[in-house]
Order: structure tokens, then C-alpha cells, then sequence
DNA sequence: CTGAAAGCGCTTACAG
DNA sequence: CTGAAAGCGCTTACAG
């Protein structure tokens, strides 16, 4: 497995200083003289040294180990959260741990436990639903296990998240429907305890009635966020509202669904009626037509959150670390001029 | 992080023998009398010890990591994948690495080294498109990495392999539609260097001309595996063989692109034409009709594949390990008898 | 069948 | 600013 088992002694040999020397400067320890740390960064260069991660953890009180912790979330979106945090943890010599735990009850105590047990993370990074489990959050502060939530439905003082405006997006896709002439529009709201499917919705009747657009123009129909309930809540949408010329739902999923229903119905997509959704799915992409919708800078927001426990800046400050990123409209073919215009 | 450090010695002491016994029994090694395996076994229990991974590594030659190496495929599977990997791991001790080899050229070499660097795993499990990857497959070898591919397309004759019979299951699904009346069935079949997509259209034809059907009056259009190439397929197929009364696509994203073709052509499903896909993706389950597929049992395959790494089977045998496992045939909504019966 | 000694490759105190 | 010693918790030879 190793061709070179190149050691930290023979850096130290080959830089003529002692082991502790260069254990300083790999760690980024101070009172390393220049010259000193400069030698030594070039033996370890020459001899293409990799500290070994089992030795540094057995001596030292670092795993170099990430948990991403998740529930039954979106397939597709948590591999994108992986790959966020892969990212971070690849250049920095850490590893990324994917756990599931999808008992929410009684189960994930037991589970939690072996998983820190074979696998003591120096951090999690948590997505929802798990932002906001708070036995969970409980039992990992109880342990100091540091955290930081991607997009928590709610925001708690104590612990690290990264996010976006969700209610400012909706605003956003809302807006770009009114420019195109709309002025009855349908929306699909996403499941009710779901925290960032409320400010949707928010987002969107605001800015209907900012633009000066008539509240009982533009109905509303439930969703559970899944293509089905969409495609239901399109059809009775439509068959009551025949006259809207847009639909926008609170997620792509619901929004294919819609698309599914309007074929079905005779509708063409987006001459009859234009349709929009929210995240970007690979789903929405492959749709014919493609879906407008907005994008989270996923990725991003996840190397962001793992940097964090990287770093160690999560434990060196005392206020709670918290970053807004910016969403993305993504105009793609569903949405197009009203048919009114 | 640790509650109770509770250490090997620990346990050694309250059951009253050496630290080394107590090793011995935690390795399965031979020659240790029952009674002894009993007392040190009791007493870790007792204690609730679990062994320092770390520790484990850093004085012996394992690692307790199994990898897994993906390319770019579809992502439900691929953290279908992970699932059933991450269970085997979890039961034994294991952590399981997802590992993005999303460089299929050059740059795959640096990336892997790294990989193996920072995480020397005890094996890897490839799936497709890595499985016939042979730069990589000999760049493993080169290094003694133990390896079992999911449902490699050729087999190879060194490499431990798990799979369905991919043939077979399309006769399953083609027995399927010709039994429910269906004798003029157009196919579309995934991209031509596909191993398994040939696989597959092999199967239907075969049945075809088994089953009496005429050849010419079942179309073949080729797809590319991606909803919109479905759709443009089952498209064409409607206009040069509007007499079609089924559409078997090769996986699931191209029927349900069939799907929205057959919609927007006035179409019902599975009134007017029955459709039928291939791999139980969460889209098929999803659609509306939910789509009638063919299921891999992928969690079950990626379990044995790992357990092979992680019992050492692989290293103790001399003839490459081999399993073939059953697939199912999942009728759902969109498929039923013939409007022509 | 069992154990005493050495060592894996680092980091932690501690000393200077 | 730098280093010598001890130790992290296991497994590897080796001995008996």
C-alpha cells in the first residue's frame, strides 16, 4: 500500500532539525524560525512526505475525520453536499464521512454513538432535516462536537449556518414571471413544517401584491415537495384557475409534476403556460423543456461550512459564525412571455 | 470526544489476562482456549469496549477503510451505492470513503494517489463507468488494492464481481408487455458503448422472435440514457409506428421522457400506450403513472461486495469471486393490457 | 495456548 | 526559538 513510507524523522534528518521541529511547522505552530521553517517545508517538498493521519491521531487530539450527517433529504442534494464538503476535506488532508441516520427517534442515540465511536469527527455538517432535530443538536453539544447547518429552517444563536435568502429568491423568480407579463399565477407550496417552503411562499405573495397583482388571481395548492403532489395540485389549479398563465412551484420535483399535467391537459409548455420551480435539480435540467428555477450555490455553501471546522475557526471564535450566499435565476425554457401579451 | 477511554488493557485486566489475548480474540485468531475467548469477551463487553481505530492502524496493517470509486453515473445510484456499502462497514467496524474520480484522463493518477495517500484503504468497490476503466484497474493492481466491481460490462477474469442478469431481466419485461397483448412494442436503447444497455437490448429482441412477434413492427431507437433523448426517441417512433401500443426504453430517465412525449401527443399512459423502463430509479417511482422497471437489488449487491473486502474472502481465495444476483420486475401503473385486446 | 518486549509515526508536556 | 523523552493504543515478531 505504501511504496515510500517516508516518516516525519526522515524530514526532520533531511532538514538537519529535530522531529518536534517539523511536527511545528506541519502544524503551523508558531516559534519556527523562518529560515528553519523554509528548510523544512523543502525536505518534506523533495521527499514527497504525507504525514500519517492514524499516527497524528493517536498521539494528538485531532481525527482529521468530517461527519456530514443527513436525513431523508434529496438524493441529489445530499451528493451535492458531499461533494461540497469532499472538496474541502480533499485539500486539506481530511476525510469526509457520510452518515445517514434516518431514525429520527430512539434509534439515533445508539447509532450516533457507534458512528463517533469508530469514527470520532473533529466536526459535523449538518443538512436538513437534522438542522433542526434538536435531541440531535443536544446530544452533539453535550459531547462539544462542533457543528455547522446548512440552510436550518430555524436559526439558533449557538450554532454555526450557511444559507440563502429563500424568501428574497422566491421574490426573485416571482419578479421574473411579472416581467414576462404574467399576471395569474399559480404556486405550489412545499410541505408545511417546512421552514424554508414558508418563506417561499412568503417571497412570492409579497411581491404579487408589491407588483400590484390580484392575491385571488393567484392560488395556492399544497404540496409535499414530491412530483405527484405537484402534478395533483397543477391539475386542480388548472382546473379551477383555467385562466393562469404560470405556475410556480416551491421545488423542482412539484414543478415537473405540474409540467406532467399540463401535457396531459393539452397544455404546451411554455406557449400555454410557463412553469418554474426552486433548487436546480438534475431533474429540472432534464426536463423538455428545461426548468427555470433557482440554484443554491450548494457546493460552495457546504466547502464553506466544512472549512469552517477545518479550520478551526469555529472554536476560536465566540460569536456564532453565519454566511449568506447568493441564489442564481436560472431562465431556462419552461418560462416565456404571457400568452396574453 | 471520548467518554470512557476505555483501552484494550483495560479489558485485558479485568478478565485477567494479557493485553496480547486480548487482541487475539478481537482479531479471530486461532489458539485461544474457549474459556479465555469467553472471560475477555464478557469483560469487553462489560467495559463497552470498542478498539481505537487509529491504534489499530497505525501498529498493524489495516486500515478499516473501504473506498468507494465513482465516476460519473447516475446519482441515485450512486449513493445507492454508498448505502449498502456504508451498512456492511458499519456492522464490522468499517468507514466507508466515497471517492469522485470524475478525471478520466490524466489527472486521475494524482488524484487517486492522494486519495491513498491520506486514506490507505483496505479495498475498493467500483461501479460503472470505473469498473472498465483499465488505466485504473491496473493502477490498482500495481498495488495490491483488493477490488469487487458492481456490474462491471466486461467481466474480467483477476476481478471479484457482483451483478444481475441484465439480458434476462429485459426478457423478463418484454415477456411482461407481450403477455399483456402487446405485439407491436418499439425499443429504446441506451448509449451503443453501454455494455449493459446492449445487454439489454439483446434480451428484447430475442424475445421478440421468440414470442412469434414480428421484428419490423418493433422499432429500435437509440437513446442516450438521459430524459430528453427518451423523449426525442419515443417521439420519432410515434411518428414512423403510430400502431405501437408499448415502449420498453432502457432506463428509467428515457421512459419517463417517453412519457412526456406520449403526453403532449394526446397520448394517455398506460390507456393508450404502455410504457416500461429499467433500473427503479426514484424518478420512475415518482412519475405519474409510476413506472413499471426492472429493480437491482443494488443495496444487497454493494453489501456483498464490501463484505468480501472487509472478511478478507478476496484475499483468501484463488479463483476471482463472482455472484449473480436475482432482479425484480416492478409492475406498476404504466403498463396494462393492449387497447388492441 | 499465552505473554513480555518492541515499535508503528506522530504529538504532548516539559525543559532549556 | 528548539529539542529529548515519554506516550497515544494497538499489533508484530519472538519466546516459551
Amino acid at each position: 500500500m505504501h511504496r515510500t513510507p517516508i516518516t516525519l524523522d526522515d524530514v526532520a534528518a533531511r532538514a538537519g532539525v529535530s522531529p518536534k521541529t517539523v511536527s511545528r511547522v506541519l502544524n503551523n505552530e508558531p516559534n519556527v524560525r523562518n529560515t528553519t521553517r523554509d528548510a523544512v517545508l523543502a525536505a518534506a517538498l523533495e521527499l514527497g512526505y504525507r504525514p500519517n493521519r492514524a499516527a497524528r491521531t493517536l498521539a494528538g487530539s485531532r481525527s482529521f475525520l468530517i461527519g456530514h450527517l443527513h436525513g431523508r433529504a434529496d438524493r441529489d442534494y445530499i451528493l451535492s453536499v458531499n461533494e461540497g464538503i469532499h472538496t474541502a476535506c480533499f485539500q486539506h488532508g481530511y476525510v469526509l464521512l457520510p452518515e445517514p441516520l434516518l431514525d429520527y427517534n430512539e434509534g439515533f442515540v445508539r447509532r450516533l454513538q457507534q458512528f463517533l465511536q469508530t469514527a470520532p469527527v473533529d466536526g459535523v455538517v449538518l443538512t436538513p432535516p437534522l438542522t433542526d432535530h434538536d435531541p440531535l443538536l443536544a446530544f452533539l453539544a453535550a459531547r462539544n462536537i462542533p457543528i455547522v447547518s446548512i440552510s436550518p429552517e430555524k436559526v439558533r444563536k449557538s450554532i454555526a449556518s450557511v444559507y440563502i435568502d429563500e424568501k428574497e429568491a422566491a421574490i426573485a423568480m416571482t419578479q421574473h414571471l411579472i416581467s414576462l407579463g404574467h399576471k395569474k399565477i399559480g404556486f405550489i407550496s412545499g410541505p408545511k413544517d417546512h421552514g424554508a417552503s414558508h418563506l417561499r411562499t412568503e417571497g412570492f405573495y409579497e411581491q404579487i401584491l408589491k407588483s400590484g397583482l390580484k392575491r385571488e388571481a393567484c392560488p395556492q395548492a399544497q404540496g409535499d415537495f414530491k412530483l405527484k403532489s405537484g402534478a395533483i395540485a397543477a391539475n386542480e389549479m388548472l382546473e379551477t384557475h383555467p385562466d393562469i398563465t404560470a405556475i410556480f412551484a416551491a421545488n423542482d420535483a412539484m414543478a415537473a409534476g405540474a409540467m406532467t399535467s399540463a401535457f396531459k391537459r393539452g397544455l404546451s409548455v411554455p406557449e400555454d403556460i410557463s412553469i418554474a420551480g426552486f433548487d436546480a435539480s438534475p431533474l429540472g435540467e432534464a426536463l423538455w423543456p428545461a426548468l427555470t428555477t433557482i440554484k443554491q450555490p450548494v457546493n460552495r455553501m457546504a466547502m464553506a461550512a466544512s472549512l469552517w471546522l477545518i479550520s478551526g475557526a469555529l472554536a476560536r471564535t465566540e460569536q456564532p459564525l453565519r454566511e449568506r450566499f447568493d441564489f442564481e435565476l436560472l431562465v431556462r425554457a419552461s418560462t416565456a412571455p404571457s400568452r396574453e401579451n
